[in-house]
DNA sequence: AAAAAATTTAAACGATCGTTTGATTAAATT
DNA sequence: AATTTAATCAAACGATCGTTTAAATTTTTT
């Protein structure tokens, strides 16, 4: 999919306002807004609100499996670094997409956005790979035998997902209001990398 | 508060409803007919929509620290068992009141729902209370220093948040398709809390 | 330059939204 | 038993929703 230059100010004005309002507490007339288009020009465009979202999902969940893959068969890194930069990229990409992954996170609560299946999809080929490459770790003997890492996998999700979507929380408990947005989210992606290593390695490396 | 049966009706059909739908997805003829009473009821008990979803929190969000303070300084009880039972208490409470849970994902992606300030207000005493039950855990040489605890509860609530909402996706993946939602909650419950018991158990207590 | 196609617009469409009205019935109080 | 209060209902309120229309404008093609 090519898009011209209005119809990315669409695509990005929805996917704030669905992330921040939600699918049904934005309006078409809220996005054409902030886009600053004329309100025909998104069924124009995209046919109609519910197509405009699966355009978003259909536009951001392409390239985050070849980067994972890239990542995690580099055999010129040992296991461990390559467990260290699954986890910096995973968290980075979070945050550097924090609209887009609230939306996510509202659809799969959803159930029923008719995008959920492409989600589906895309979680069952990142667990793939992952699944893969511990795997070959532990073949190598490198990580331990034993571990659920359908389990792994859902802390290192949840755990960012979860400190993205109530960050500023985190900030208030944490005392770090003080920090502008960019200082937040930089604070947070090395002390929730580090944290996430620390914690998953401790059962994928030492001594069970 | 004491609601009477109907009202009782009211609160937990939105509750379903808002946890399914999103607050803005769920129309009040929705509530009404799901509680099995006349549209004009709502604005008669509750009057309004917006008010509605504030006595769900307000019923719902009252409890919790008690139980989890009851739990924490049984001083009948060791430290470590202490902390099995903080995490089965969590994960049992999270998959035994799944339409709030999510209701209360929903809301503090949102941020400005009004709820907002009583959901910080209660998540900063819990984490109060846990907070106060590791240092005194650390004081007493059973658990190791150097612990992020914010961190380490914000994996708690995450890994568990994120697998109940994402619950059926769970199941489709680890071929779990076959059991009932009683027993897929039973087996995530058990199997959830023993995952997070070992992995901050590992950095809490095992060598550092 | 003429014709065709694509873009943009204000206005309007019917549907549904949350809420209120005013009449009617049931319950409680005097 | 009379009166007041509370509960219930169908109907209607104005507002906003997503979408479409038809005309005007711009761009592209011939």
């Amino acid at each position: 999919m090519e898009y011209n230059h209005k119809q990315l100010a669409i695509l990005d004005a929805a996917e704030q306002l669905f992330a921040s309002q939600g699918f049904h507490g934005t309006s078409v007339r809220d996005i054409a807004h902030a886009a600053d288009v004329n309100i025909a020009m998104i069924s124009y465009y995209f046919g109609s609100k519910e197509k405009l979202i699966e355009a978003i999902f259909l536009k951001r969940i392409v390239g985050w499996k070849s980067v994972l893959e890239t990542v995690l068969t580099d055999e010129s890194l040992t296991f461990e670094t390559r467990f260290d930069k699954l986890v910096e990229t995973y968290v980075g990409r979070i945050f550097n997409n924090p609209c887009f992954n609230l939306m996510m996170m509202r659809a799969q609560i959803q159930a029923d956005l008719g995008v959920n299946d492409l989600i589906h999809q895309n979680k069952l080929e990142v667990y793939g790979i992952i699944s893969a490459f511990i795997k070959s770790g532990q073949e190598k003997g490198v990580f331990n035998e034993g571990i659920d890492i359908l389990m792994m996998v859902n802390t290192l999700v949840g755990t960012t997902n979860h400190i993205m979507s109530t960050r500023h929380h985190f900030a208030r408990i944490s005392g770090l209001e003080h920090l502008t947005d960019d200082q937040l989210q930089q604070h947070l992606i090395t002390h929730i990398s580090n944290h996430l290593k620390n914690l998953l390695k401790a059962i994928l490396i030492h001594e069970a």
